[in-house]
DNA sequence: CGACAGTTTGAAAAAATTCAACGGAAGTGG
DNA sequence: CCACTTCCGTTGAATTTTTTCAAACTGTCG
């Protein structure tokens, strides 16, 4: 394995103070907008809190400011999977409305900032106001279009293609938030990117290893360098989109 | 592998003619208070038939009044997954939301009752009945608690447990529909139960046979009988619901 | 310093896939 | 109505992929 010769540089701002987003994303739910009409609550959680559990009672979305989180479903005969990764600028606990109580645990993977928006207000603050309505009923379809697609990578893709995919969709999101997208930090452990993928650890461990022989990317723990985008491409089986 | 010895017989309504639906669904998306509102198309397709592909432009809603569809997830380099199934008083089309085509290709199992609920009205409608946005907003939000319960599912149960998890998702689908919950027809081809289980059709078919050597079920061809939904249930790892 | 969680790697085992063959059912066209 | 083709489903054997088990290593945190 190729050592990182590089120090390591911070990736993304951790001050809570003075961070500004860098994109504004146009069509996501914004809750500037709901700010006038919903009383929302910032708070500041560090790594391994949670937001919420599975069970307890559905009281308020969540809109992450600055960090990240990781969304963990739950079985009843205690299995668990993590069903995705949310970044800054995404709203989670939307999955849960018209449930009594959350349905899954989500799960701060670093200090990270989140403003919390009441439940029943929210709602009626969207039914007010036609645009956060639809932006609403556009955040829940775009998670159905994420999940399905990643159901179809998990469902048609080798370990080492899911590994490529998952670098590359990490990559492109952290991009469109305004950051490098070809060196950043995986903000989660080995296991929860394996259970993600659907895979065990040391099958992630090994595919990362096989993604560094074919010069792909530098690791070294958690910090990550794509040095071959398209090759990237070609091992994940999509089309290498050259930015 | 043990045969079926009775006689088969019809066990869904074919007839578009004289059915009605056997239990109202009380928070489900129900498309009869739109009508007053929507222009409502009422299409018959036949198995095999698409209600719409992946690309073409997004105009309409559609509810399964009567029959079953598949979902088919499409990659840009050919890789196809079967993302869920959906039966009589369920709603197709939402994930594509917020898109200008639509993004999977739905495909009728059988020969089927579709309404279709044209797009901009329908979300206008929506708008001015406070019970249809609610509806429309709880269908979207239980879709992705389905979507990640599968996924859940796909990333921690073994094949037998999964092809046993998805007879007793159907079962209950059907017993919810007031069908018999013990005795139905597998509407789909084993490719496509393989696909939707993430695995090959050869590893389904073993996995029934397993479920068949083991007691749980009857099977030939497509018409299928749970014998013993406890085991089944223990098998596929989670509580058995006794009925 | 020492414990520990997280990561990597190897070797053996298990699970699922691939390839191949076969049989039955349904549909087609003469 | 029959011959023929095709699709669907099942089964076996070999192969591949992933997992399991074990061990070692590394940075972090008390």
């Amino acid at each position: 394995m190729t050592a990182l010769h590089s120090a390591f540089v911070p990736l993304h701002a951790h001050s809570l103070a003075h961070f500004s987003a860098p994109v504004p994303q146009q069509n996501a739910f914004d809750p500037e907008i709901l700010c006038a009409h919903v009383e929302v609550q910032r708070r500041r959680v560090e790594a391994g809190q949670y937001l919420y559990r599975a069970g307890q009672p559905f009281r308020a979305l969540f809109f992450i400011k600055l960090g990240s989180v990781k969304l963990c479903e739950l079985a009843e005969d205690g299995r668990e999977h993590i069903s995705g990764f949310r970044l800054q600028g995404e709203l989670v606990g939307a999955e849960s409305i018209g449930c009594g109580s959350y349905t899954c645990d989500v799960i701060a993977l670093e200090t990270s900032e989140i403003w919390e928006l009441p439940y029943p207000p929210v709602l009626t603050a969207c039914a007010r106001i036609p645009e956060m309505q639809l932006r609403l009923i556009h955040a829940l379809a775009q998670d159905i279009r994420r999940d399905r697609a990643w159901m179809l990578a998990l469902g048609t893709l080798s370990a080492e293609q899911r590994v490529a995919t998952f670098l590359l969709d990490l990559a492109a999101r952290y991009q469109a938030l305004g950051y490098s997208s070809s060196h950043f930090i995986l903000r989660m452990c080995r296991t929860d990117i394996a259970s993600y993928l659907a895979l065990k650890h040391e099958t992630v461990s090994r595919a990362l290893g096989a993604l560094i022989d074919a010069g792909c990317i530098e690791v070294r723990r958690r910090e990550l360098r794509i040095l071959d985008r398209a090759a990237l491409g070609r091992i994940a089986g999509m089309s290498a989109q050259t930015h």
